[in-house]
DNA sequence: CAGTGAGCGAGCTTCCGCTTGACTT
């Protein structure tokens, strides 16, 4: 056994570590925390100092004993946790997990993996920093109370399995909003006005685009703005050069890492973070959770080679970036390949894409500005006030551009070449006053835009905005919320509009409608009703947790304890005597929320015709519940919302079950059930995919029964008389056997082809029982 | 797999942050 144990939280860092230390040193991982509050209670004691109850977790077990076996035998434990409130937590933990001695236990800390940075470390230990621990204690035990008080009255007055907590219930009320300020968005239209000139440049004609300064309101002021430029005179007006300069944007954080592999790549932040991983572990890049833009002066030191082989001195510009998110903790380094000397990272092709990304991202990080040249042409009509404005732009020196450039929301469809040039056109050669040669001018009707919806990747980047979640919870945060349907990641279709276009051409003015799409949408956050009505439920009785302010607030206080400042249950007492007694108030008197809606009154009946969230998802109910007659209802379809359904989308649902046709002497009929629309023929039902229930035709209905039977014809792979029951069938996950309702796996030895029936019995008979594990559904 | 919308009320659900495997269909 070695003297010196050294503890790290990752197994891939403690490898690295351990390749630098040599002989003496052994290294092992910690796998992050490896204590924690009981997850069956709340596990803190609320009468007595908020005493947390802490246990090691059936999966640290093992963690924890092989730890302790080196720790026993070593003269000197090495804690090398993350220098951040976690980290620092991590490391009492494990003092107290692993019994050691305060004598043989030393604290160190390194913010990046090398060799000088590690024995640097080992020479200046120090011991554990308690008011660290004690912010973190502090941390854990808040969220822990507010996420288990606020979860139970969940159960109570919304639904049960719900959840709440400081952080997800924010980021569905960031979703909720947006929604809300979409939907009572009222656009206007306007109508923008472009000219084209055309140009003599040598025996060429070249065009000129310039914008109206003006936009007009109505199409009248448009009409008469072209009227007026009916035979008038177009001349250069003013001439303006200014030079101006863009920056490289910052190396990788987590969260900037997602928003560009989302916006570059297409890729969500849970796939972000697996490929990024499979990296890390591959030793080809740093530590992906990390809200760190640093890089080490090694790393940037090899930028600067790299930089000066491949693109020359001039484009070197080695510079520190200044961390711009809220309570960042800094305890890694920025993201970036572990050697800027390999240009590619072998593995899939998606490690190899987020890879190159990291890459030039790193690189474009220590290049020069790049410097461009802005040009502004004014131009005058003679017989108008308005002047047209072309703009150009022309890169002077590429710098950073050569290699990257940082997308932004708005046009995602850019790809990552070699060189990313500025959009903005090149402006033919033009002097002071020449007349242009007028071709035509558009005036063209467009629209004012609601404010976008979120997509995973700007979720995260509004969370980190506002100091919400830290790295290694973006990601599974974002699961939570699709996970629990409060929201939804979606596409949807747009929808046609007209708009109105007038050309003024060879003097004379034409007027047209053409039709565009609008407001199709692809990989967005839509908030679900049971996510509004939970949401509205939580900032109508828990507004200061509800806050957008509320972790940033805490935070201060969480850094005043980390100071020795404050007590840390003091701080917790503070918080917890009102909060639970609103937690208690909302118990006893908040009414069941259900975000019902009165919706009108039914013509035939005159029964009240409401919306709300019923046991199994959004109805329409027609009829009170006291009633002597049962109410009538019915489920709301996909993509319609209690909160915006209308009387006559409501009234049209309880037209199905209809009857679409007869096939082979049998009723068709057409549906919604729980699984989406379908047909029902024969008592055998058929999904619909493209149709609509309320439409559906007889003929259209037997083509797709027709089409599951010959589906179902084809995954039949071996069937036997003696007992109909089983059959060897073949499904989404390669072949299986089905003996009634249940399904068993083929024995990799075995031929599925060749199975006899007592072979596929004798499986089933020796199936392991069903594990009732943490992702199977248990049934109701 | 696909009617329902509540009725006894057992026994369950739930947080955030730090880390990777070991699982399944």
């Amino acid at each position: 056994m070695e003297k010196n144990l050294v503890i790290v939280e990752s197994p891939a860092k403690a490898k690295t570590i351990e390749g630098f230390l040599g002989e003496g040193y052994v290294v092992k991982s910690s796998f992050g925390h490896v204590r924690d509050l009981l997850t069956k209670e709340l596990s803190v004691d609320t009468e007595n100092n908020f005493d947390p109850k802490y246990e090691i977790p059936a999966d640290k077990k093992k963690v924890i004993d092989e730890l302790k076996k080196y720790a026993d035998n070593a003269e000197t434990v090495w804690l090398a946790t993350d220098e951040d409130r976690e980290g620092e937590a991590i490391s009492w933990h494990l003092k107290e997990a692993l019994k050691l001695d305060e004598s043989k236990v030393k604290r160190i800390v390194f913010h990046e993996i090398t060799k000088t940075a590690i024995l640097k470390a080992i020479e200046n230990p120090r011991g554990i920093d308690k008011n660290l621990v004690d912010a973190q204690q502090a941390r854990r035990v808040l969220d822990r109370l507010v996420g288990y008080e606020l979860s139970p009255i969940l159960w109570k007055k919304v639904k049960p399995s719900l959840s709440a907590g400081r952080v997800q219930s924010v980021a569905v009320r960031l979703i909720v909003e947006r929604e809300r300020e979409i939907n009572a968005f009222q656009n206007e239209s306007f109508y923008k006005v472009v000219a084209e000139f055309a140009v003599p440049e040598g025996d060429k004609i070249t065009h000129l685009q310039a914008n109206l300064s003006e936009r007009f309101k109505l199409e009248s002021e448009a009409h008469e703005f072209l009227t007026k430029c009916q035979g008038a005179t177009f001349s250069i007006k003013n001439l303006e050069v200014k030079p101006s300069k863009k920056s490289p944007s910052a190396p990788f954080t987590t969260s900037t890492l997602q928003q560009e592999a989302s916006r570059k790549l297409g890729y969500s932040v849970a796939q972000t973070m697996v490929v990024a991983q499979k990296l890390y572990e591959a030793g080809k890049i740093t530590y992906m959770r990390t809200d760190s833009v640093n890089l080490s002066d090694s790393a940037s030191e090899a930028a600067r080679k790299e930089i000066e082989t491949s693109y020359g001195d001039q484009y070197v510009n080695i510079q520190k970036y200044q961390t711009k998110s809220k309570g960042a903790q800094e305890a890694h380094e920025a993201i970036r390949p572990t050697y800027l000397d390999q240009h590619t990272a072998g593995g899939d092709n998606s490690e190899q894409r987020l890879y190159e990304l990291i890459w030039k991202r790193t690189i474009s990080s220590q290049m020069s500005d790049a410097q461009l040249e802005k040009t502004v042409v004014t131009i005058d009509v003679s017989a108008a006030e308005e002047n047209f404005i072309a703009n150009g732009e022309v890169v002077k020196f590429d710098g950073f551009l050569k290699v990257y450039l940082e997308s932004t929301d708005e046009s995602n469809t850019e790809t990552i070449g070699n060189s990313a040039k500025a959009e903005k056109p090149l402006l033919p050669a033009v002097t002071l006053n020449q007349i242009l040669n007028l071709n035509e001018i558009t005036a063209s009707e467009r629209f004012t835009k609601h404010p976008p919806r979120f997509t995973e990747a700007s979720l995260v980047r509004k969370l980190e905005e506002l100091g919400i979640g830290r790295p290694s919870t973006f990601a599974p945060t974002i699961s939570t919320i699709q996970k629990r349907l409060y929201v939804v990641k979606e596409d949807r279709e747009g929808e046609e509009r007209d708009y109105k276009l007038l050309h003024l051409r060879n003097g004379a003015i034409e007027t047209a409608v053409k039709q565009e799409i609008t407001g199709a949408e692809r990989a967005k956050l839509f908030p679900s009703d049971i996510g509004m009505v939970v949401n509205d439920f939580l900032v109508e009785h828990f507004q200061n947790i509800m806050d957008y302010n509320f972790t940033a607030n805490v935070e201060l206080e969480f850094d005043a304890i980390a100071q020795g400042q404050k007590q840390w249950n003091k701080m917790i007492d503070e918080f917890y005597g009102p909060f639970h007694s609103s937690v208690k108030i909302t118990e006893e008197t908040s009414e069941k929320a259900s975000g019902e809606r009165m919706l009108g009154d039914d013509p035939e009946t005159g029964k009240p015709v409401i919306t709300r969230i019923g046991r199994y998802g959004p109805i329409i109910q027609i009829g009170d519940r006291d009633d002597e007659e049962k109410p009538r209802f019915a489920s709301l379809r996909k993509n319609q919302s209690i909160e915006s359904i209308t009387f006559e989308e409501a009234m049209d649902l309880f037209k199905l079950p209809r009857t679409a046709g007869t096939y082979e002497d049998k009723e068709i009929i057409a549906a919604i059930g729980r699984f989406g629309p379908y047909v029902k023929h024969d008592d055998k039902f058929y999904s619909i995919k493209e149709d609509d229930p309320m439409e559906i035709s007889e003929e259209r209905s037997i083509e797709v029964i027709e089409a599951k039977r010959k589906a179902d014809r084809e995954r039949v792979v071996k069937t036997y008389e003696e007992n109909k029951e089983v059959q060897v069938l073949k499904g989404r996950y390669g072949i299986y056997i089905s003996i009634g309702k249940n399904n068993y796996k083929i024995p990799k030895d075995k031929e599925p082809r060749d199975l006899t029936l007592e072979e596929c019995l004798e499986i089933a008979a020796n199936a392991p029982a069903k594990k009732k594990g943490r992702f199977t559904k248990k049934k109701s």
